[in-house]
DNA sequence: AACCAATCGGACAATTTTATCTTATTGTAT
DNA sequence: ATACAATAAGATAAAATTGTCCGATTGGTT
């Protein structure tokens, strides 16, 4: 059982829903616009998104002007709600070792760093939201639009 | 690309590292008692550990008393050591969102969390060595054995 | 009502990872 | 020298992951 942080599926995952989320508007999204922009394999995205929406992070609508969007607000969907529809998040509490008894109490020798590896990764999963993701600019996009940046609250 | 924290290849190889490390003494380890001990497949055990002595992480003596041993003192091998020639580590330093421009003026949304998370992630895997992990004994352990623990330096 | 765009879902194909098996070779001990 | 224990290495198989294709279905538009 190996442990993943981020399997193919989820790095598409991603690459969709922060396209989504920066695009902004409230419009359904057709499945071939985004693998045109992501990048990503078409008919696999379409896989992929129909699992999100099976795990309510995404809506979807058939027929014209159909496709997928964003079921919550942007600030209620955290990179953990993204992956772990696509990937057995549970792994990171099995014991790397393949102790049957590891425990905080009882552990392994490497249980104390991996807890502290995969709890900052897991943490950093769920604190991150797409609304984190869609406000983001970088360093180079705030010199070109510094009106952009540190606006008042 | 998937960014793998540890294949199931990984986990053998650490678990086989881990118990020859705890066994200690500096004779050479048959592939078929660590598979064995450690409950790994013992023809696949023996590709990994063939593979982690062409790293020169272990030492192989054919013949009569002969088997897998590590190569260098326990303090010298770390975790990292054992991994990288396993798994292509370097998929780390790629963009998670698979922009072309990415890093730290540059950077696309998820970089710096990105960053962070792999960097606390190869940080321990490059300190915590195979000494530390022979050191270890589980809270329970120090409980059962008191007189083996914190010992004078 | 008929049409059309787009998802849905199942079957299938390719690739990668994991695992097994078999044979050859090496090196030590008797 | 011979036997034996154990690795080395290559071929092959199984499983999981990733990717493709296609027909069915849905739902809005004209």
């Amino acid at each position: 059982m190996s442990r993943e942080m981020l399997t193919q599926t989820g790095e598409y995952a991603l690459r969709a829903l922060v396209y989504m989320a920066r695009k902004g508007n409230g419009a359904y999204c057709g499945v071939k616009e985004i693998a045109q922009e992501t990048g990503v394999p078409a008919n696999y995205l379409a896989k992929i998104l129909q699992q999100l929406a099976r795990a309510k992070v995404l809506e979807s609508q058939k027929g014209f002007g159909g496709g997928f969007k964003v079921a919550r607000r942007l600030d209620k969907v955290t990179l953990f709600d993204i992956i772990d529809p696509l990937e057995r998040i549970e792994k990171f509490k099995q014991c790397v070792l393949g102790q049957r008894l590891c425990n905080d109490a009882v552990a392994c020798p490497l249980h104390h760093t991996w807890k502290a590896i995969s709890g900052q990764y897991l943490g950093s999963l769920r604190s991150t939201t797409l609304q984190d993701i869609a406000d983001f600019r970088s360093v180079a996009d705030r010199i070109e639009h510094p009106e952009d940046a540190a606006q008042a609250p």
